[in-house]
DNA sequence: CTCTTGACGCACA
DNA sequence: GTGTGCGCCAAGA
């Protein structure tokens, strides 16, 4: 894979079970650079690959979405989640707090051997 | 090369 | 809970 810090970045959002939302500090720290948390949003703002790279289950640590979703809206964005069971406490946030994906779920995806 | 902006996070008032 | 300031890293002008 392409040694860049982004690629670990859609490798871990790729990750992200249905159902399940991860916030950018989140994700920043599981690639290894906790103070990265903008980079994950430029990299998914790039989205080299929609609907490849869930972006939509990826949410700001206070579950806001955001309001330049790659994949047409926020408002799409809310579908999508909603679709797959997560539960909105507000227009354009959801209950992080209860969907926040578990970054050692992630290990066990992870965990090839 | 330098300055500003940005799908963020946290601290402080 | 809301508004403002600072930090981190990368890209665009």
């Amino acid at each position: 894979m392409q040694n860049g810090f982004f690629q670990t970045v859609y490798s871990v959002v790729k990750r992200i079970p249905q159902g399940k939302v991860a916030t950018y500090g989140q994700i920043a720290r599981l690639c290894g650079n906790p103070r990265a948390a903008r980079q994950v949003g430029w990299a998914l703002h790039v989205n080299p690959e929609p609907y490849v790279i869930p972006c939509h289950r990826v949410v700001n640590r206070n579950g806001r979405v955001s309001s330049a979703f790659a994949f047409g809206g926020a408002n799409v964005q809310k579908e999508l989640l909603t679709k797959e069971g997560v539960d909105f406490t507000d227009e354009q946030t959801v209950d992080i707090d209860k969907y926040l994906w578990n970054a050692q779920s992630e290990r066990d995806l992870t965990e090839t051997t």
